[in-house]
DNA sequence: TGACTTGTTCTAAAATACTAGTACAATCAA
DNA sequence: TTGATTGTACTAGTATTTTAGAACAAGTCA
């Protein structure tokens, strides 16, 4: 019970699974669902959890170590990374946000939600983050 | 030139393009960018337009063909179906919107943008689609 | 030391996504 | 009818994703 991450995966969703997954986690530290410090579940109690493959885990975990934002000590566990330099420059990072944007705007959409309902989404979920 | 769909496909998203264009092409049904009964792009010039195969444009169109989004007639073009029945229900809505929120926030995060700059990218992009 | 836990690496196979090219069918206009 | 346009269907090949299983490396603890 030591801060379980609230991770979903979609399969129906035709992202990726390793993408959702590394997008959940990214998401569960910006939002501090997962602080400075913290431990992550084990590569293979998250791969039982959440019904995949420990490879699909490991991968992201490694992936998210070399950009800086994870940090593995074998024998012990993987961690949550102090506050790292950005490597990608602003624009990159604008780009990013704006494609994100509008697929969101996309989803929703197809969900058959307006707009302000798209954002009370965001809110909600927000606010869930802040108490947890 | 006569409403040409915004249609903005992202190489670097792990989600399949197929996917992505399917995406777009709801919301822009949905947010009246493509009124009943407009005629979209052929699947040709729409393949060339946004770099990607005529078989992946081809499969979208019919697969919303086939969920009764579009109505397609050969030789002549593939144009907005009329207002059809929902098909899905409120809570199945509510799901994919609650699962794009989340990845709307997670993909956000990983751009480096705080939950507060997404909320504000999506507003920017909003007013930009009024005017349009 | 030895047992155990944890992350890492590797190979192999299956399923899916995407590209490429071609051919065919239906509609419209001259 | 003829030709052009458009959607549909098909095969083949390549790349990516995911699963599966096994083995190895590094750390903790008794």
């Amino acid at each position: 019970m030591e801060g379980r991450a609230k991770i979903h995966l979609d399969p129906k969703d035709p992202t990726p699974l390793y993408a959702q997954l590394e997008r959940q986690i990214l998401a569960a530290i910006a939002t501090g669902h997962l602080p400075e410090g913290a431990q992550l579940p084990t590569v293979r109690q998250l791969a039982v959890d959440l019904r995949v493959n420990a490879n699909t885990v490991a991968r992201v975990y490694t992936q998210l170590e070399r950009a800086g934002v994870l940090e593995t000590r074998r024998g012990v566990g993987t961690f949550v990374a102090g506050k790292r330099a950005a490597t990608v420059d602003q624009s990159t990072r604008d780009a990013a946000l704006l494609t994100a944007a509008r697929g969101y705007l996309a989803a929703a959409a197809a969900a058959g939600a307006s707009p302000d309902q798209a954002i009370a989404q965001l809110r909600a979920l927000m606010e869930g983050a802040d108490r947890g």
